[in-house]
DNA sequence: TTTAAACCCTATAGCGACTTCAGGGTCAAG
DNA sequence: CTTGACCCTGAAGTCGCTATAGGGTTTAAA
């Protein structure tokens, strides 16, 4: 099987199959005489569990220490269970900035409804409000989504 | 005023603030003898505006043109009502597309209680079963979060 | 007066997960 | 024999920072 073929088997792009295949997500692939990769089965089958996973807005890293578990079917699943609940907090926490940025959002959306002068949008005067710490329509009080230091992938 | 001082002003770090003169989203400041930025006070007020945007996660192409309508006011403010819009849209499929993936992952940690061997892994199970496309915990229907191309920011 | 901390400067590289580009080689059909 | 679809490598670009290297300046204390 060509790259081709395995990223139309998998829907995983051609450039995105070489670039797993130079972070050393995916083993180096067999070649043909004229230098085209030459996958196997398998291929499709580790390439559809990265796939998989990735949907699930894994980070290559975590993936790429499942994948290791799935080959060392002796090894505690211990760190299986602790990275997925790692993964769920995150993804927890992110969901919950997203809801109150919508409702930000929403709001300040409400500021203004026709097409009239800028001078005079709603919208713009509550972004500029904020800028003078003036009452405006948003208040951010949990502190998610600042612009602080962040070290978590989001 | 020194950028220092502009950071503890706004809350803007000093790397950020020189990256963002750097990207042309704050114009060029005056500069003491000493080649140090010396900034007025309505750098305060710009600096505010980018960064109550920023928290709602907007992106610097679009503050940049917010920029610019604050400096039009008679121009219609149709372009900010559109630019919000998309913002919002935006905001709302990655919020539902997370909240899909939240269950999706909920459903998956249940698959595995205790730490055992990494073979009986029903989360290990669960993800190469997906792989083989066979049943599985997470069934995607949406099509969010895809591989497939994507141009808009998340 | 020296010296150390705290600030400032530029330029450059790194992050994650790709995407795109430049500049080629290979192969089957018409 | 040429066109087009596929393949290759290596490098740079994306976004919004963050960090590092390697300097210069200012300010306060010893």
């Amino acid at each position: 099987m060509r790259i081709g073929e395995l990223a139309k088997a998998t829907g995983i792009d051609v450039e995105t199959l070489r670039y797993y295949e130079r972070v050393g997500l995916v083993q180096l692939p067999a070649r043909q005489a004229n230098g085209y990769r030459a996958y196997g089965q398998d291929a499709i089958e580790r390439a559809n569990f990265i796939r998989h996973c990735r949907t699930l807005d894994m980070g290559l890293g975590d993936i790429k220490r499942l994948l290791d578990f799935t080959s060392k079917p002796d090894a505690g699943c211990f760190d299986v269970n602790h990275l997925l609940d790692e993964h769920l907090a995150r993804v927890r926490a992110k969901l919950k900035s997203l809801r109150t940025l919508e409702q930000q959002l929403a709001r300040l959306r409400t500021q203004c409804d026709a097409g009239h002068r800028a001078a005079d949008c709603g919208i713009l005067q509550d972004l500029v409000a904020a800028a003078h710490g003036e009452a405006c329509a948003c208040h951010p009080s949990d502190g998610n989504a600042s612009l602080s230091k962040r070290k978590a992938r989001e």
